[in-house]
DNA sequence: GTGCATCATATTGGTACCAATTTTGGAAAA
DNA sequence: TTTTCCAAAATTGGTACCAATATGATGCAC
């Protein structure tokens, strides 16, 4: 595992708060790599849009603005519902399945797992419904972009009432999938996108 | 202007072709800075997918894999074509001339200029359009894909048939955005994506 | 004559160090 | 007591150097 993703992991997980300074003495000493490791993945982050680098100032941690994070998520609509009508065409029933037992996992975090095995989780669901897609590329951006707008996730699932929203409506979209109706499951993916803007 | 956008340069006019080494003294004393400095843009470029990585042997230009170009080609015609609703709806006249200003002065490139100049018009044109969308990650994020498949620039516009045909294109596209016809623009729009691509 | 092992060379990648800039704390003056 | 200025400490960012690794050539054995 990188530091990029270390850091990553602690900035989603809210070990480093929105806007907190990312020194680098501290994060070599905290993940006991050298200095120019840390340097690249604070690059790396930083083209990410995870952090943001001022000059002789250092790295802090990217508030996300709020019309910003909209903006990104209507990327989102866009293409995974323009992936849609593919996966249809290649949902099998032994992948349909596949998909079912994803959502069923993310359940189970729900009860008995941190926010973050939350997180992991429903990105498992999300890639497995993505994957049959023959695009790969697809894939890669929309995981690429939901990485830009995860640093506001203490907010998204606050509430207990949200993620079981998320995991009805996860459930919905494998239903929709199973009968193959097209529209319906392009509307509720839109909405499970757009719901985690909702104030 | 940066290293890493020399070099970016420098890799879609030709001077390096796909699959070159590019060795870190070469390039500093190329262009003037500091080992770290080309680093830093190596590594900004491997994750702009212009560039490689091979750890322990260097960095080397990337070459496109055909069906990958194509994913990513098919990316851009759904975001373009997805934004054209808005674009049509926020089409003032004003910015309709601004837009066919745009395609003259791809005109005047391909009988005056480089085929870096062409590739910088082309370019304008398209941000021209595209910032009509309400939506300016888009148009960031449409700019990355192009990047992407830009490496290969030598062989799309090898003709001077083709690029005639992309300029015609462009003209058609006002054109059709000036008669608010949003399924002939986003059938214009799509092909002219999807065009260089043939072999 | 050909294939393989070994060695020299060139390039990468990491380490230690130093300069430049900013911030913070304190002291002095209003 | 508050504000301003100065100095010291800390952090960033760049430079030079050195070790590790891969490559290519040369020599040797078969």
């Amino acid at each position: 595992m990188t530091v990029a993703d270390l850091i990553a992991r602690d900035v989603r997980s809210g070990v480093f708060a929105p806007g907190t300074w990312l020194k680098q003495i501290d994060l070599e000493s905290r993940y006991g790599y050298g200095r120019p490791d840390v340097r690249r993945a604070l690059d790396y982050l930083t083209q990410k849009r995870l952090v943001q680098h001022v000059p002789n100032r250092g790295y802090h941690v990217f508030m996300p603005d709020s019309d910003q994070t909209a903006h990104i998520l209507e990327l989102r609509v866009i293409l995974e519902t323009a992936a849609v009508d593919s996966i249809v065409s290649y949902a099998t029933p032994p992948a349909v399945e596949r998909i079912r037992e994803r959502a069923r996992q993310f359940d189970d975090m729900i009860l008995h797992g941190t926010i973050l095995d939350q997180y992991e989780a429903n990105l498992a669901f999300h890639r497995e419904l993505l994957c049959l897609c023959p695009n790969p590329e697809l894939l890669n951006l929309v995981t690429e972009l939901r990485g830009r707008t995860s640093s506001a996730l203490a907010g998204q699932w606050s509430t207990r009432a949200r993620v079981e929203q998320s995991s009805r409506e996860h459930h919905a979209m494998v239903d929709a999938l199973a009968a193959r109706d097209i529209p319906r499951l392009k509307d509720i993916i839109a909405q499970h996108i757009r719901q985690p803007q909702r104030k």
